[in-house]
DNA sequence: CAATCTATTCTTGTTTTGTCAATAGTATTT
DNA sequence: AAATACTATTGACAAAACAAGAATAGATTG
């Protein structure tokens, strides 16, 4: 898994908002650990984030009880993996997300257009 | 021209990261200052922000040439108001800002598939 | 047992953000 | 004409967020 480049160009901030909905969408699928997270985010265009930025949002999320997370000392390649997974909070902030990034597509649309008159 | 109410609930850190953008679209269109500025945005949907955020914002794209600004004495209604008015560079930036916007439209899309799968 | 890869946490300095106060001119009211 | 309210911008400061790298540590491979 080639988890080797980040931050070779600075990320917008854009990208840097939008790490929070993207977490909780992944863990809404299904339970995954940070490392992987990691690079499902790369995988969802999301590839310019610094490992430590990822471990951070989930810590401030589990502060928030959106998700909680237990160790998984099996099946691990390397030192034990602290698992998410998402909780009933977390889904609701989930659908508040999905609102705000309607909205959010809304305005840019609106932008995209504007700027193309 | 109602410029009463800012800030009654928290704005998410997405919308002020598109407020760069939102600027360079408006001061496409036409020079404006500062204050007529903070109303056009809250009619974009970018209603939440701090008048001083605005204001900052105009600094700092100065500094970075995107705008350039000027004292508009005449026909004003108060003190002298700074009119600000997109540069060649600004212009420039705006194109960059474009190709940025749609990447984040399609992630933000791509995101919302996900979450109602 | 040394090196490498997986996996997470901690630390530190820098930037950005939010808020409030200050300034100051004009318009309106009494 | 003094007081008040509205228009318009700037400055200052604390709090929060961020970037990057170092530190930790278990597993695997040679």
């Amino acid at each position: 898994m080639g988890m080797a480049s980040h931050c070779e160009e600075r990320h917008s901030p854009l990208t840097a908002s939008i790490l929070e909905p993207a977490l909780l969408v992944l863990l809404k699928a299904q339970p995954r650990h940070g490392y992987t997270l990691l690079s499902d985010l790369a995988s969802l265009g999301l590839n310019l984030l610094h490992p430590s930025v990822v471990y951070r949002a989930l810590r401030e999320m589990e502060d928030l009880e959106w998700v909680q997370s237990g160790w998984d000392t099996d099946q691990t390649q390397g030192p034990p993996r602290r698992v998410y997974r998402l909780t009933t909070q977390g889904e609701e902030a989930l659908r508040n997300w999905q609102e705000e990034l309607q909205r959010m597509q809304e305005l840019i649309g609106r932008l995209l257009a504007l700027s193309q008159s």
